[in-house]
Formats: structure tokens, C-alpha cells, sequence
DNA sequence: AGTTTCAACTGGTAAATCGTAGTATGAATA
DNA sequence: TATTCATACTACGATTTACCAGTTGAAACT
């Protein structure tokens, strides 16, 4: 099955814990083991990336000089946020309350399937990320709504 | 078979269920395996690719690169409204209630064929798409079937 | 022209799945 | 030992999915 996408708004319970969507819950490959990395995303909202696609990003950030300050800085923030998660009995998630924190996340998340990852936000911030910005939805089409084939 | 095209105005039940044309079906291909990829158009209605056409779509997501503000912008915007649907035993497709509330749909809707892909209208509103631009058929077919297609 | 046949479109119902909430079990702590 | 916390299990309602059954209309054959 192809890669995440897809939107929806879960209720997450006092304890953090989250459904995984059925929809996105088939986009995950059995190498992933049921486990998800969480990390904060570079917007305001809890990243989440399966194992084996979370390997792909290490192998990346291995190659990165340490000895270059905004490397280092970089890498701290990724890792120091990151954390390991198995999916429990009933394919939920439990997010870490930090994480919960930075996102301002509580009792409704909303979901995004992006790729490579799944990404929570509190369902208004999500709002008003998408209403912040000026370009249209026709205007957003027009750059990446074309086929690779075509250049 | 070619491309999609022609028109149709069929029922729409409350399920969200619309069969798909006979002769738009006989340009489906075998890879696409019965399955379509819907999601908002950039005018006011529900747009579904072939899987084997949208294939072609997520290649281009994947080389965006997600560290740049904007590229993450176009992602959710595409992806938040893309939902993946297959074709029932009576050939039909069920068209998810966030898109229908988008493009106004309900009881009956207009599809179009659009060459790599199909338009589901609320009919009314397909109808004063088509009244409301100033331009004639004349005018455009002028502008956009130029012989040098490639420029 | 009338009849038959088949495909296309539409509608409903039963079964399975999904999301949510509540309960129970067991470990860690005070 | 009592209490808290975390995890696992169970149950319920709602939605979705899958299956089956009509109805229409066009085409083909006699």
C-alpha cells in the first residue's frame, strides 16, 4: 500500500493514548514492527515515523559533520525529543506527555497522513497552520500537483 | 482504452456510493486495480485518480524535500484531503462525506471524464462552472489548442 | 415489430470493522 | 498493606464494508 495521507480527528485519552486510522494502519510495513519513533516536528505538532522509515533518517544524520555547530544542533534537538513507541492491543500510540506539551495537544488530536510519517496536532492549531497561509489551494496545485514524468 | 471523457449525471445514495459510467470504466487499466485516489479538486469538486495515475503524483511528493517550510505546506494541503477508495462489486465508489460537504454534493451528481483522471460535481454548480465564464468555448479552444504543444 | 437477453444503474440488508470508553490486572511506590 | 500508576482486556455503539436483489433500458435476435 502507498504512503500515509489522509486526515482525520481522533479523541486521545488522559493517558496520551491515540488510534492509529485503519487507513494508515495499512501503509505500515511489517519491517516497522508495530514501532514508531516520535519526535517533535519542525511545526508545531508530534511527528511520528515508522521504524524502517526512521532508519532511513539515521543513516542521514550519521553522515552529518559534528564538528559543524548547526549539525550538532540540529541533531540535538531531533534526538533529545526522540522517543520509541510499540503500538499497543489495541493499535494506539501513547504519546509522551513532553511531547504532548510542545504540541498543546489534548483530548482531540488531529491526524495527517504525510508520506514517510504521521504527524498530531491540536486540531485548531492544524486550523489555523492551514488558514495562516495566503497561497490558495489552486495556487499550491499548480506547483506540486505535476507528474514526475513530466520533468 | 484512452483517456476518460464524456459526462454523466447519476445518483448519489446516502452512503455516498456513485457507480462509475461504463465507458468511463473501460478506460481503467489493470494496474490500477479497481482502486482511485480521491481527493479535492482545484475548483469545487471531488476529483479520483486511478491508483496507476496517482502513482505517478507521489513520485513527485517524494523528492519534495520536508525541511523546506513550503514544500511541507503543499504536502498537507494535498494529502489532508486524499483518501484512497475501491471499487465496489457494483463498480462503484464511495465518495468520503468531507469531500462531498466540499464540493456540495448530494442526491445526484455530474461526472466528468478529464483525461487522466475523474470529476464528481454537484450538478447546478458544474452548470453555472460552465455559464459563469465569460469566455466562449470559441475563445479558449483558440488559446489553448495552439499546435506547438510542446511550448 | 415483438420478444428476449444482457448489461448498467440503483437500492437495501447483514456482517464485519472501527473508534471509544470503561473495567480489570499487575507492578511499583509510599 | 494500601495506593497509585501503567498496561492489558472487554464491551458497546456507530460506521463502514460486503453482499444480494430489483429496475431500467438498450441491443440483438427471430
Amino acid at each position: 500500500m502507498g504512503f500515509f495521507k489522509g486526515q482525520e480527528t481522533y479523541s486521545i485519552d488522559n493517558k496520551g493514548r491515540v488510534n492509529v486510522p485503519a487507513k494508515m494502519r495499512k501503509c505500515i510495513v511489517p519491517e516497522a514492527n508495530d514501532t514508531f519513533i516520535l519526535t517533535r516536528g519542525v511545526d508545531k505538532c508530534v511527528v511520528a515515523y515508522p521504524l524502517n522509515e526512521w532508519k532511513k533518517y539515521e543513516e542521514k544524520f550519521a553522515t552529518l559533520n559534528q564538528y559543524n555547530d548547526a549539525d550538532r544542533f540540529f541533531l540535538r534537538m531531533i534526538l533529545s525529543w526522540s522517543e520509541e513507541e510499540e503500538l499497543d492491543g489495541q493499535q494506539r500510540l501513547s504519546l509522551p506527555k513532553r511531547l504532548m506539551e510542545f504540541a498543546g495537544i489534548e483530548g482531540k488530536v488531529t491526524i495527517i497522513g504525510m508520506i514517510d510519517h504521521i504527524e498530531f496536532w491540536q486540531p485548531e492549531e492544524f486550523a489555523s497552520y492551514i488558514g495562516g497561509h495566503t497561497q490558495t489551494y489552486q495556487e499550491v496545485s499548480a506547483h506540486v500537483m505535476v507528474k514526475s514524468s513530466n520533468g
